[in-house]
DNA sequence: CCGGTTGTTCAGCG
DNA sequence: GCGCTGAACAACCG
């Protein structure tokens, strides 16, 4: 589920409940969720992988992390961490984190790194980049205060697209490979979103659970790299490591 | 049936 | 107080 144009798909989804009253609130979540009961919902939000149902007061963050999942007017066999119920239809949400967030959203998210909306801004990325020259590229790419939306699947896409051995270090990367990256990260989310759409996702995978790297036709490095640790597919061949020369 | 994961936070340690 | 590690969460696929 989780990954940001996956939210943009929920928030598609869900518009039919928008201006609608909840007349019941089930789930076993730990929070007060019955604060949402009566109220109605004013609109619905993104950020990144956050996905924010809207009230007059207050919202509720809903986070999907590695399992978490929803059913619209439909249910599962397991209990739903949250189930808002209206007049006609439910909104089923599970396994997920949930937050309930009380200050106005819009001073909360800065949109400007949330790699789906209309106010991304390249530039910014860019700075914050610089503020890390010693990590390393496949660790910031998941940095969600950088690349708000970025997961594991699109970390792999973009590095391989770009021609990008994920073990590379910031600084050791050319300007004009960082802008080209910044401006992957933006438009593989795009890609992914609309093959998404189409049920064809996997299908165009180049990078991500491959064992064959397509251009060269040797197989692909499977390593768990950087600090998180999370799987990288790549191919030693077209995906430059740049060396740290000016340091030895 | 087990191993692994489209993710994040937090406690515990040195 | 820091940086690192591992646990916790908990569902589904291959």
């Amino acid at each position: 589920m989780p990954e940001g144009p996956s939210i943009i798909i929920l928030k598609e989804l869900v518009q039919p409940f928008k201006g609608k009253k909840i007349l019941k609130v089930e789930g076993n979540s730990k929070l007060d969720i019955q604060r949402m009961n009566g109220e109605k919902i004013l609109d619905f939000k993104s950020w990144g992988k956050h996905f924010l149902i809207c009230f007059k007061n207050f919202a509720v963050r809903i986070h999907f992390m590695l399992f978490g999942s929803y059913r619209i007017n439909e249910q599962k066999d397991t209990v739903p961490r949250l189930r808002l119920i209206f007049k006609k239809g439910e909104l089923n949400f599970y396994a997920c984190s949930i937050k309930f967030i009380e200050e106005n959203i819009d001073e909360v998210y800065d949109r400007t790194s949330d790699v789906m909306s209309e106010e991304w801004d390249p530039k910014s990325a860019k700075r914050k980049l610089k503020k890390y020259p010693e990590e390393l590229i496949c660790d910031i790419l998941l940095n969600q205060n950088i690349f708000a939306g970025v997961g594991n699947i699109i970390k792999n896409e973009v590095l391989f697209r770009i021609r990008l051995h994920p073990e590379n270090k910031i600084e050791n990367i050319p300007r004009v490979k960082l802008n080209e990256l910044i401006m992957e990260a933006r438009n593989y989310s795009f890609d992914f979103l609309k093959w998404k759409r189409e049920f064809v996702l996997k299908k165009n995978w180049l990078a991500h659970t491959k064992k064959i790297c397509p251009r060269c036709n040797i197989p692909f490095i499977r390593k768990h790299c950087g600090k998180t640790k999370r799987r990288a597919f790549f191919c030693v061949s077209c995906q430059v490591l740049y060396n740290n020369n000016h340091n030895i």
